[in-house]
DNA sequence: TTAGGGTTAG
């Protein structure tokens, strides 16, 4: 009975097998299946061979996959694409776009597949040349109006902050579905054309088109700007009404929304509500409390956070940063810093630096500031210098000031905030000629300041304003009624800063 | 045996 144990597999057999090992405790059934294939002989076989890299990355192991594929004799347009995929989706882009490139220079032609599977490289890379690049070579090769390149297209163009392209894309397209869709929703979201996206998901809607998770996901997105609380409920509305609240990217979408709303209430409700929560639904609800300056329930909320055993990210950290800056507990900023690289194994990034500097910067603890700065291991960038320079501002401190504006032009020479923070010191010092100096300088090197400026939307339309505006034809009483806001808040304790106003800068 | 999309900070 024994003897019928030792059969031979077949190719079919071995690839079947492969292609149900899509996670890491399969990793050992990937392995076996390759010592199999060696012993049998079919190792030299394509098809095994692509199945094997192929079950390797679903598995997880990219090291082992890119192993096999440098060891197969022969490649085919499967192998090629099977590894340009599988090492974008383990986040090796460049590495990916590399191999892309060694396909270039082989026998083998891409197809429409490696195409796609380089654009997401790109996107991920937000490395627009090369991606300009494989778009005259899918223009060249014809597979131009394949849905998913299109797809790869417009995902790659807004990644890389090209709107008007990714737009150009979508526009020229037959056809469209809902991953398309999805697409142009993000990148008009992240790209500051959060109407934009409304407009766009507003059109799905009234087209009857079917509207799924990953839609209303991207959508919720837009009310970090966008604060209209009608709006939201009614999209949460729709997501009750299509049961898509156990998403848990949606669920994060609307327990984000009514944060950033200030709608801590409902935000609450919906958080207690999800089964599914994960480190960014707790970190919405940390970084909206922070937002609204609610600085000691965020720290409550993280305390909780480490009470569920859920394990902070590098962005729950800046969110708690920022909450303890603007509370002035400078000694739990600290020692939330601290254990960020010594509880958690987070290495602080640019902008944990500035939060932190910005952070002893407000209290007035300029020097530590300097010295914190003095001993970061990564060269410090303009974010950082930016928070100390206007902590000096602040506090009117014109030595550490000088020493913060002059890092600060060496990394951006023409940045404007640079002149006009130490011009501030030097007028609220009243030392006028080093103060004209400086503005001098500044007119020199042609370096302008924007001019601030704040809108309202009332009843769709938008008003704008900028600093002195009496363009308004309603300038009158919205100066009346800010006189009367400006009177209530110094009856309720609030000291105006005037050490900066008196002087104009002349900046225009 | 190979492909496209979603939530968090700033």
């Amino acid at each position: 009975m024994w003897g019928s144990m030792f059969f031979r597999f077949d190719q079919a057999t071995l690839t079947t097998v492969l292609s149900a090992c899509d996670s890491p405790d399969r990793l050992y059934v990937v392995k076996m299946i390759h010592s199999i294939a060696f012993v049998s002989g079919f190792e030299e076989g394509i098809t095994v061979g692509n199945a094997l890299v192929t079950g390797y990355f679903k598995c997880g192991s990219s090291g082992f996959a890119r192993q096999t594929f440098d060891e197969m004799p022969k490649r085919n347009v499967v192998s090629w694409t099977a590894v340009i995929s599988g090492l974008v989706q383990s986040q090796f882009c460049e590495e990916s776009l590399r191999l892309f490139v060694a396909m270039r220079h082989s026998d083998v032609d891409a197809n429409s597949l490696t195409y796609s599977s380089s654009l997401t490289a790109c996107s991920g890379m937000q490395a627009i040349v090369e991606g300009r690049q494989i778009h005259a070579l899918v223009l060249k090769s014809g597979v131009d109006s394949d849905l998913c390149i299109e797809s790869s297209l417009m995902d790659m163009y807004s990644k890389c902050n090209s709107m008007e392209d990714a737009c150009l894309v979508f526009e020229s397209a037959e056809e469209f579905d809902e991953v398309s869709m999805t697409v142009m929703l993000v990148g008009f979201a992240q790209n500051g054309l959060e109407e934009k996206a409304l407009e766009l998901f507003v059109t799905m809607m009234t087209a009857g088109i079917e509207i799924d998770a990953n839609m209303v996901s991207a959508i919720l997105g837009v009310f970090g700007v966008i604060t209209s609380l009608s709006l939201g409920k009614q999209i949460h509305s729709l997501v009750i009404k299509k049961c898509l609240g156990f998403n848990t990217f949606v669920a994060n979408g609307l327990i984000n929304m009514y944060s950033k709303c200030g709608e801590f209430g409902e935000s609450i409700k919906v958080f207690n509500q999800t089964n599914y929560r994960n480190s960014v639904s707790w970190n919405c609800m940390i970084a909206g409390f922070a937002r609204h300056g609610h600085g000691l329930e965020a720290l409550q909320f993280y305390e909780n956070m480490n009470l569920e055993g859920v394990e902070p990210t590098d962005i729950t950290f800046l969110s708690l940063l920022h909450a303890c800056s603007h509370v002035g507990s400078i000694k739990k900023g600290m020692e939330l810093f601290d254990s960020m690289s010594e509880v958690h194994g987070i290495s602080p990034r640019m902008e944990h630096y500035a939060c932190v500097v910005d952070m002893l910067g407000r209290a007035g603890h300029l020097e530590e500031a300097k010295c914190l700065i003095e001993g970061m291991p990564i060269e410090p960038s303009v974010l950082v210098w930016q928070a100390l320079l206007g902590a000096c501002s602040m506090h009117g401190n014109l030595e550490v000031g000088r020493y913060a504006s002059d890092h600060l032009l060496r990394v951006a020479p023409e940045c404007s905030a640079a002149y006009v923070l130490m011009a501030n010191i030097y007028s609220s010092q009243g030392r006028w000629k080093e103060r004209a100096r400086i503005i001098k300088r500044m007119k020199e090197m042609g370096v302008k300041k924007e001019t601030g400026m704040s809108w309202i939307e009332v009843e769709k339309e938008v008003h704008s304003f900028v600093v002195e505006d009496l363009s308004h034809p309603q300038a009158d009483s919205i100066y009346e009624v800010l006189d009367e806001l400006i009177a209530f808040m110094i009856e309720e304790g609030y000291v105006p800063d005037k050490r900066f106003v008196l002087y104009d800068l002349g900046l225009g």
